[in-house]
DNA sequence: TGTACATCAGTGAACGCGCGTTCACTGATGTAC
DNA sequence: TGTACATCAGTGAACGCGCGTTCACTGATGTAC
């Protein structure tokens, strides 16, 4: 006998009750995700994955959809969660706190590629179930385009998002997924090299 | 009696033979593929949409990734000829030139969604098939790369990306990947004109 | 110009597999008395 | 402290549907003679 994550268990054989299924469910869905490169995954793999049967699955998610969206708002939330950290460790207005952004979304994307690709994944908010994150998600976008926002507070278009916004929005986010879809050719060290060169003096790699 | 597309039918019935299934199985993929924002597609639904049994298209198409490997040949020949276009009207380096280039990238991104996305799916380049276009897709890209460089042509790092044309096509890819991801809130008119703004002054927005 | 025949482009039904989901169950845990 | 029992977390088998693919076929076209 002895005992595993709390369970006590005949020794030889393994534990009936897994200990930590949804975590470990979790993180093999990302894990599936990341291998594909696409927000596509089998429920019998990622059982097979932690060792356990396809039905103990739906005792911790009411469907393959609900997992789907759980991956989602933990992915904007914790996206958040990073620029709450910097946006009060960083001084308004200073050209090093758009940098630590930046820095933040594209290594964001490449530590939590399943979280990220899942965030921005079309079909996610076509889910009946998307209504239970709407409102993280929003506000987590919502948050990063306040953060970069401030650049330019000059600028009082209140619809949508200005030039500026976008164009630091999309210079990271195209880092990010050239990046995951394997098109830069390099390896991670010389592409966070060439990230940092791009966020610490944009206007010379313009 | 009346000619269909050079098929001579019986009128009140639909022709047996299609006159450009082929072309128009193309166009149904494409099209599923932007409706659900992703590389995925069914060809039961591919085939009814062109009014076709779904073993018909085995006479097009030996497989379905067959099907979509001659989509990403299609795309990636498409984008290296609008980039040869451009090259062959606009001066070397001049700033024109980079910028038409870096519009016409995000206009293609946006009037050949599904194309764009094929190119960029990362499970692509693992089929077999993939051999089959391989070079063209590494010429397209490389053909970009080339055009972006010319601008920097004094850094002579030969392996990999350097920074400034990993900033340039990280701008233009991230543009692409946040309008067809819809994450942008803007309208296309909108969209366009920021476009327009981040391209020509990129100092401005950096 | 007409006819026989090869060839090509479709059809409809079926096969087989994979996958999400359900169900009746069993084993383990925790708690009231 | 021990026991009965509710509750919870798993299992294994099965259901049913969707989908890629195949097969024997039929209808249309084009061409040799």
């Amino acid at each position: 006998m002895y005992t595993f994550k709390g369970a006590t268990v005949k020794s030889g054989s393994k534990p009936y009750h897994h200990g930590d299924l949804k975590t470990e469910l979790i993180q093999a869905t990302l894990k599936a995700i990341e291998n594909r490169g696409q927000v596509e995954f089998n429920l019998r793999e990622i059982a097979k994955d932690c060792g356990v049967s396809v039905a103990a699955v739906y005792r911790h998610f009411a469907s393959k959809n609900q997992l789907l969206i759980e991956l989602a708002g933990l992915g904007f939330s914790e996206l958040a969660q990073t620029y709450q950290a910097i946006m009060s460790k960083t001084e308004t207005a200073n050209p090093e706190r758009l940098q630590a952004l930046g820095k933040a979304y594209v290594l964001f994307a490449i530590e939590n590629e399943g979280l990220f690709r899942v965030m921005f994944c079309r079909e996610l908010c076509k889910l009946p179930e998307f209504e239970q994150i709407a409102e993280i998600a929003e506000q987590s976008l919502t948050r990063l385009q306040e953060a970069l926002t401030e650049k330019k507070a000059d600028n009082s278009c209140t619809t949508g998002l200005t030039a500026p916004v976008l164009a630091a929005w999309a210079r990271v986010h195209g880092l990010a997924f050239l990046w995951l879809d394997q098109n830069t050719g390099l390896n991670k060290t010389q592409f966070l090299q060439q990230v940092d060169a791009i966020l610490a003096c944009p206007e010379k790699t313009a």
